[in-house]
DNA sequence: TGCATGTTTCAGGGAAACTGAAGTTGAGTG
DNA sequence: CACTCAACTTCAGTTTCCCTGAAACATGCA
């Protein structure tokens, strides 16, 4: 069986023109290499070099070389490609996100990442919560950053933090000057616009002023020009309401239990690429930082 | 350090589905592979299959196995090329030989030769000795069929035959009904046509004869036409009579020293090729049977 | 639950590669 | 022509590490 650290000597001591050297680079003893080239040569069945001095090549010798030199270009080229990708520094990562976390959380956490990982393609993907794990399980995406669904069906949610969802309304709406949280009753009657962060919202009280909602929209922006134009108001994750339109304002709600849960999202039972797996790490590491700046409860059990 | 072997294992396992098929084909125990496995996962730092039963690979198991199935592929097809190589069976063989060699020993030799090697190349070159001798310093040729020099300059010669020379005449020439061999006494005042072939034979009776010599005729066709248009006789191997033009008769000389010698010619110092080293073997073992059937002594000391 | 199939774990054996020292070879030099 | 030096080979002893076989462990199926 011809080694590939046997061809690998042997290409060595080709570029140095003798053993000792070679060894030097190899780590190995004069003897080891000489050894190794006196197998290569019996497994081959005939000379390497022309004599013991190993400065010149037989035809055979330089045939091999000929050969096994591309050959050993290839296989370290191989074999870097390999662990570079083993070691998350290179691959394709794909996340899909909510676009709150796609805008706020995920491009200080990128920048960093994609520094340390010049080999490394990554594609970001924006939509909502019900799009993010869909792609997940038709496996477009490795990643998904949005709320958890409610039963378990095919993904896994690790928890990263939860975000208290808010009234938003016209600057002119009665709402908009109280002081104090507001409480669900206080929401009766309002013209409730329904939106995607609403649909994992399981409290009573929501359920039935949400029954009486005349008008859901999916799309942030648009949302919000709604309320703009007084057209209704909403209740949005506080995340979402960063950039508001003029004329727009947020009011916090009194119930505890109304939070937006964030998590990361996996396919169950599928090993995380290695890029993945660097990426959820670094994310996890930053998250304090991201829940710090922008008053976000880490974790939930 | 990652083994070429760990890596084909690992293929081989995708490619099976499972362990134990796997460990048959590599002529392992299951356990031998599945440690190997386990190795090599831990030199990546992650797993290479999503679960024990092998048969669903990870992400990284997927992308190692589309790095290494083509890198097995070329190391694989590296290997066959350099033992075809080594054992002889495939490379360029460039042979150069007299003519006479050329046209009737080597075409029995070359046919079962080239059969056996459908992947070898061959040149046949045929032209005079002397230039056989300086393609083989120039490095032109690896093997040269011819007389050998004088002097050592720098190739090596092995003695295959000696083929005794003959007188050849016009059939009407006077020597030519001559019932025994001639003596060198004969030929005096013959109009001799010197040739490349009687430029090693040192006879001084020759010599004497060659010093009054008008004509030298390098080309054997050549000078095969000048003697059957009666211009001159001359002197010739057997085995270059082998095929006269009508009219033209040979007579056998009578001093036994009279012979050309045919060696195997091949640069000092360096190795054969395997390919000319299997040639040699061949044409050395084939030799005795062409001794027999032209009538040469085989070797010389 | 028990069986069949397949995988992992573990200790022990053995082959193969490596080391260090001594021996050999070959080129250059006075 | 012997001497010297550098480079390589050989050899015995050691170490490394891969492989085997047995037993334990998982997983799917009747």
């Amino acid at each position: 069986m011809i080694r590939t650290e046997a061809l690998r000597a042997f290409v060595t001591v080709t570029e140095h023109g003798n053993i000792r050297d070679a060894a030097e680079i190899l780590c190995r003893t004069q003897s080891a290499v000489s050894m190794t080239l006196k197998q290569l040569e019996a497994e081959l069945g005939g000379p390497l070099f022309e004599s013991d001095r190993k400065s010149k090549l037989t035809d055979l010798g330089a045939f091999v070389l000929d050969v096994v030199g591309p050959l050993l270009r290839e296989h370290d080229r191989a074999l870097e490609l390999i662990t570079g990708y083993a070691q998350g520094y290179s691959g394709r990562l794909r996340i899909a996100a909510v676009p709150s976390v796609a805008a706020l959380i995920l491009p200080t956490v990128l920048k960093t990442f994609v520094q340390a990982r010049p080999e490394a393609e990554i594609d970001l993907y924006d939509t909502d919560s019900a799009s993010v794990r869909e792609m997940l399980l038709r496996g477009e995406t490795d990643l998904g950053l949005a709320s958890p669904a409610g039963e378990a069906d095919g993904l896994r949610a690790i928890p990263l933090f939860t975000d208290p969802l808010v009234f938003v309304c016209h600057a002119a709406h009665p709402l908009a000057s109280e002081p104090r949280p507001l409480a669900w009753h206080q929401l009766t009657g309002e013209r409730l616009i329904l939106n995607e962060t609403l649909s994992g919202l399981a409290t009573p009280e929501f359920r039935t002023l949400a029954a009486q909602a005349r008008l859901s929209v999916r799309n942030l922006t648009s949302l919000l020009a709604m309320v703009q134009a007084d057209a209704g108001d909403t209740i949005l994750p506080g995340l979402a309401t960063r950039a508001l339109p003029s004329g727009v304002v947020t009011r916090p709600l009194a119930d505890p239990a109304c939070q937006r849960r964030v998590s990361l999202l996996v396919r169950d039972g599928r090993t995380p690429s290695p890029i993945a797996a660097a990426f959820i790490d670094m994310l996890c590491d930053a998250l304090p930082n991201m829940a710090q700046r922008f008053g976000l409860s880490e974790r939930w059990t």
